[in-house]
RNA sequence: GCCCGGGUAGCUCAGUUGGUAGAGCAGCGGAUUGAAAAUCCGCGUGUCGGUGGUUCAAAUCCGCCCCCGGGCA
């Protein structure tokens, strides 16, 4: 039952953090003639390097690496507009006979290239801002029974403390006129021709072993810089509010530079909530991502070619 | 060797006058439709050191043993 498809092959390769996905898209993109394209939330922004752990020089060198470190700070990235520049990278890619492998940890990044995403208008900041200062100031509750009269079906699906969500439902329907749940029913209704081949990988490591990765990789972090990198990123006084100042590891180390942690403090910490991320990746992989090929074996030499000749026959 | 103190969840500990146990932290499970490294929801996971006894009933009382602190020799 050989499913090879007329469709150009595109990679899709996803795991946790630290599961050692970037380098493993290194090999294959040699191996197979490719390019290895960003599907990570963090790792587009260029003020964000080291605790992002974007790929070393070496890495870079081999391949084409594309989508990282391409946005400023002070800019936002979504999944509708990665997906518009990794649509982009992948027909590049495909014109020059190369296969695109994608390469993240960001869920909905992948999951919006592969389904589509509905088109709507983007909302004005200050639409945003409106929407948390009126959430802020009436409480969740009553901000949730207010999207009840506007949106039943999103407000019914979500918690009177999901405060981004429900923001994110009202100030939609307050920018465009047409709620949420309307945008997403007419996306639905567009059956999307499947424009690519892709072939799904999911790195599932052995919880432990993934932790222990995780703990070790903060500490050669912050020996490679990264607290002048967060430093560097807190002179730019952006807004607090905005994803890099949210990134794993900066608003721990923001604080010891601010002098209100220590670094005894802010280390754990950081460690703490980059285990606890990766652990919710998994849920989202083993729930959300249904993959052909699922690599759960210590990651190893011996263990490339089988890699190299599932995507060879998926192809 | 003797005298104290202590062995209860992964860790630190609570547990009234006996009624098979509960907090914090850690952890685990789940959701996820344009901020997703975000945001939110849920869950005690236990041979109460071991063993014998008293009792209708023992983490709790008694005996013996083991382990860990501290003290005296």
């Amino acid at each position: 039952m050989s499913k090879s498809s007329s469709l150009p092959a595109v990679v899709l390769l996803t795991g946790p953090t630290a599961s050692g996905k970037s380098g493993l898209a290194v090999r294959i993109a040699e191996e197979l003639d490719g390019i290895v394209i960003n599907a990570d939330s963090m790792q587009v922004y260029s003020d964000l390097d080291v605790l992002t752990a974007r790929p070393p020089r070496a890495d870079l060198d081999r391949v084409e690496h594309r989508l990282y470190g391409v946005l400023d700070g002070a800019e936002c990235c979504s999944a509708g507009r990665w997906r518009g520049m990794a649509l982009a990278e992948i027909d590049r890619g495909l014109s020059q006979g190369k296969l695109p492998v994608i390469v993240g940890g960001t869920g909905l990044y992948i999951k919006a290239l592969e389904e589509g995403i509905a088109e709507i208008p983007a909302v004005p900041e200050e639409v945003r801002a409106e929407g948390m200062a009126l959430c802020r100031s009436e409480g969740g509750e009553a901000f949730r029974a207010r999207l009840m009269e506007l949106d039943p079906q999103a407000a019914s699906r979500l918690t009177a403390g999901d405060t981004q969500r429900l923001v994110r439902a009202w100030e939609v329907w307050r920018h465009t006129g047409v709620t949420l749940s309307d945008w997403h029913q007419k996306g639905r209704e567009q059956v999307l021709e499947p424009a690519f081949n892709f072939v799904r990988m999911a790195l599932m490591p052995d919880r432990e072993r993934l932790y222990d990765n995780c703990n070790r990789r903060f500490d050669l972090m912050l020996e490679q810089g990264a607290l002048e990198e967060v430093r560097k990123l807190l002179e730019r006084q952006l807004p607090g509010d905005l994803p890099v100042m949210k990134s794993l590891g900066v608003p721990e180390l923001a604080e010891y530079l601010r002098g209100n942690l220590s670094l005894e403090e802010a280390r754990p910490l950081a460690q703490q909530n980059t285990r606890r991320y990766a652990k919710r990746q998994m849920t989202w992989i083993r729930n959300q991502f249904s993959s052909s090929k699922w690599i759960s074996e210590q990651l190893s030499e011996s263990f490339l070619p089988e890699i190299f000749n599932f995507i060879r026959q998926s192809a």
